[in-house]
DNA sequence: AATACACATTGACAAATATCTATGTATGGT
DNA sequence: ACCATACATAGATATTTGTCAATGTGTATT
């Protein structure tokens, strides 16, 4: 996963109300017209929400009928979790004694 | 951590340069300088963008000098990535055989 | 004191984003 | 055939964001 797709990706769940989306998409699958009755805004402006999410691989749909069926794409959301996981923020060995106050190369 | 803290620090790591620092910042502290030397903006640009990691608690720093000291706050960075973690897009129950094709409340 | 360096702040601007209203397109029911 | 529902698209607008040039502040060096 490349740094232009974490971004994308990022940028995606960067939305309280997309957050919101996929918080219920955990719980299975929706329709379009069951996340706006939760939502407070407007159709179009979920339409446009969605397809954000879709947009950046972590949202998958299909229609049936009048229905389009919006659900999490797990392999893609693993992917991510897993990129962020592998971004360690401490030091990997044991050496506590040896920290380093700075690192400026000045 | 609330929704609001989550799509605050989404939006902090939505930006190429900044994740390319938190990428930097993983293999130690560093000073404002050597982020700048890696980074094709102007020094404003960065202080602008280690303002946003700084607000959202991503990244810690101290004054020693003439130099400021940037580094990941590890416990903030592990929040954050717990949440996500938290955030099942499976189904937890074995029960393949009973998939809902239709979560539609209609 | 004068200069150089590291960084923040201010103000400006273009681009991106979230949102809405209005409208179009299928689909299903009466 | 008509109407209601589910969703997308287009266009408009206000806000946010990324970026820069100019400038200010503190620190170290000469």
């Amino acid at each position: 996963m490349t740094r232009e797709e974490v971004s994308q990706i990022c940028k995606a769940m960067s939305d309280a109300n997309r957050l919101r989306v996929i918080e219920m998409l955990t719980t299975g699958e929706k329709c379009g017209c069951d996340l706006l009755d939760e939502l407070q805004v407007t159709q179009p402006t979920l339409s446009h929400h969605m397809k954000v999410l879709a947009d950046c691989g972590l949202v998958s749909s299909y229609k049936e009928g009048k229905w389009h069926h919006y659900s999490i794409n797990c392999e893609r959301f693993k992917e991510f979790k897993e990129h962020l996981n592998s971004i360690s923020c401490c030091r990997k060995d044991g050496a506590e004694g040896t920290e380093q106050k700075s690192c400026c190369n000045r």
